[in-house]
DNA sequence: TTTGTAATCAACCAATTAGTTGATCAACGA
DNA sequence: TCGTTGATCAACTAATTGGTTGATTACAAA
């Protein structure tokens, strides 16, 4: 199971799109909480809580732990590491290089090959 | 405008959120194309992958150009880093500090107040 | 055992989303 | 002007999502 994979990209991003599980991971990266403690800030049900955190745990982006009745919530930073990484492979890329480049790009394509950028993989 | 807006992020990994716009984003980094060569390599209709590039546009993860009949689309690095930024505070904590310390934060939650981690902001 | 608390489960509703098909717009080439 | 191509618009359907309320499980304290 690489950290990497697609459709655990998927959940990721999926899990990182809404406002209120950014608001818990942040208040996660102060330290654990129970989901009494995440729901607090919100105008929302605990149920409701509930339910980001287990989107956020099947995203693996938080894992719980189990003290009594209470089940803490932790943040784990190996999968937020993943998702930049994931990113840094694009956001590097040069810039205006192609920008200028395009209007040459489709009008050569079909004529002249070599010429597009190729996959550097 | 900020580009860490609230709003701004919540498009942004939405459009992450999902293995098409992602595979168009890695194919952009290799260059500007126009619609119907991103549409290609998927097994949707045009409409399909057209309204994906919007997605991809409103979270301003892309640009477009015009160019005749053209419209080439664009990587949008600079919002790929704003990403990265959003997710390095909090991938940047002290991992393992509170793992062991949580089965003593919630004893102590109630009685001793200010042991708890408070807001650094 | 009974009571109280933390959290989840289950069923349901309203709103949004990804996809389709069909029609339309815009620009080029003959 | 007419036909072709690139791309979007519009309307619709099926599936998913975020939220609710009410019931239930698990544990601890009395």
């Amino acid at each position: 199971m690489k950290s990497t994979d697609d459709a655990s990209l998927d959940s990721a991003f999926m899990a990182l799109a809404d406002p209120v599980r950014r608001l818990i991971i942040a208040r996660l990266s102060r330290g654990p909480a129970t989901v009494n403690e995440l729901a607090e800030p919100f105008a929302i049900t605990k149920q409701a809580v509930s339910k980001h955190i287990q989107v956020l745990e099947q995203a693996q982006l938080v894992t719980r732990t189990r003290d009594a009745q209470r089940r803490p919530v932790h943040l784990n930073p190996a999968r937020l590491e993943a998702l930049t990484a994931w990113i840094d492979q694009y956001r590097l890329v040069r810039e205006g290089q192609f920008r200028s480049l395009d209007a040459v790009l489709h009008q050569s394509s079909a004529a002249a090959s070599g010429t597009q950028a190729k996959d550097p993989s």
